[in-house]
DNA sequence: ACTGGCTCCTGAGGGC
DNA sequence: TGCCCTCAGGAGCCAG
């Protein structure tokens, strides 16, 4: 799925397009999603104004109307603008249609992406409430992860990808920071010293802020508000190359299994 | 409290 | 060509 760049350059795409336009209807396709999308969708929004479009983890955050509409691409959304008469294919769930006949569309085949509302603060909301710091914002360092770590024995891999410790952080960037940092994806995330927690911290910021600036990864699915894919995937160094050399040393890089995730990683680069 | 495993769903790709 | 198996960018839930 998108992971926090995929869905921070969904929402530089589409922002623009969204702010301040009239909802003029909202057309739900296939309701049954990670969770039922919530009835009377249409009756909320039709008429409302998009005051703005936020971004919390993986989370898109539309404010419109009298509340937030909470968009989460799961493993294979992702969100475009095009003319509302464009016919739907099979796998586009739903439409926000705009006063001006564009239609903001969400196309998702896997159906692990989820649609919700609510009238409240939506960083209140259950599913956000107990998000880890935004990793490109302050709050997030080394000294965060190393203490979010001590004493615990699931890999530091596990570790990067759990929400509540960072917010966004997937598996393709997880496998990346740890490749930069020169840490070993198995090791237990209680045993890593701040010191090499301060790198990780750093390698993963960087990494996050390259492929924004190069429209994300694109894998099989995602394209942005345009339709364009993200152009990161050339400038990965581990993800998807299990088997071929270490960009660093030459050693054919491994793979294995963690949290129940493929993991690539170079047994010499990374202890 | 932690941890690993299972689960939802469709589609693509490899092996035979 | 076709069938079957495994795997894929997430993350909530459950049992041990």
């Amino acid at each position: 799925m998108p992971e926090l760049p995929e869905v921070e350059t969904t929402r530089r795409g589409l922002a623009p397009h969204l702010e301040g336009r009239r909802i003029r209807a909202v057309v739900v396709r296939r309701s049954r999603l990670r969770w039922p999308v919530p009835a009377r969708l249409d009756r909320r929004l039709r008429g409302a104004t998009v005051r703005g479009l936020r971004r919390r983890g993986k989370w898109l955050l539309l404010e419109a109307g009298s509340g937030t509409l909470l968009l989460h691409l799961g493993m294979s959304g992702s969100l475009r603008l095009v003319p509302a008469a464009t016919p739907p294919g099979p796998h586009d769930h739903l439409d926000l249609v705009l006063e001006d006949d564009g239609a903001l569309r969400l196309h998702d085949p896997r159906r692990f992406g989820a649609v919700l509302w609510t009238r409240d603060d939506p960083l209140d909301h259950p599913r956000l409430a107990g998000l880890g710091p935004e990793p490109l914002e302050s709050g997030f360092d080394g000294a965060w992860l190393h203490a979010r770590a001590r004493g615990r024995r699931i890999p530091v891999k596990a570790l990067l990808m759990d929400g509540r410790v960072v917010a966004g952080v997937g598996n393709i960037y997880a496998a990346e920071a740890l490749f930069r940092a020169g840490i070993h994806p198995a090791r237990a995330a209680g045993r890593v010293s701040r010191r090499r927690y301060d790198a990780l911290a750093g390698r993963l910021r960087e990494v996050l802020r390259a492929s924004i600036r190069a429209g994300g990864t694109s894998l099989r699915d995602f394209v942005d508000a345009r339709g364009r894919p993200g152009w990161y995937r050339q400038r990965l160094q581990v993800y998807g190359r299990g088997g071929q050399p270490c960009p660093a040393c030459g050693t054919v890089l491994r793979e294995l299994r963690l949290a129940g995730r493929g993991t690539v990683y170079c047994p010499r680069c990374q202890r």
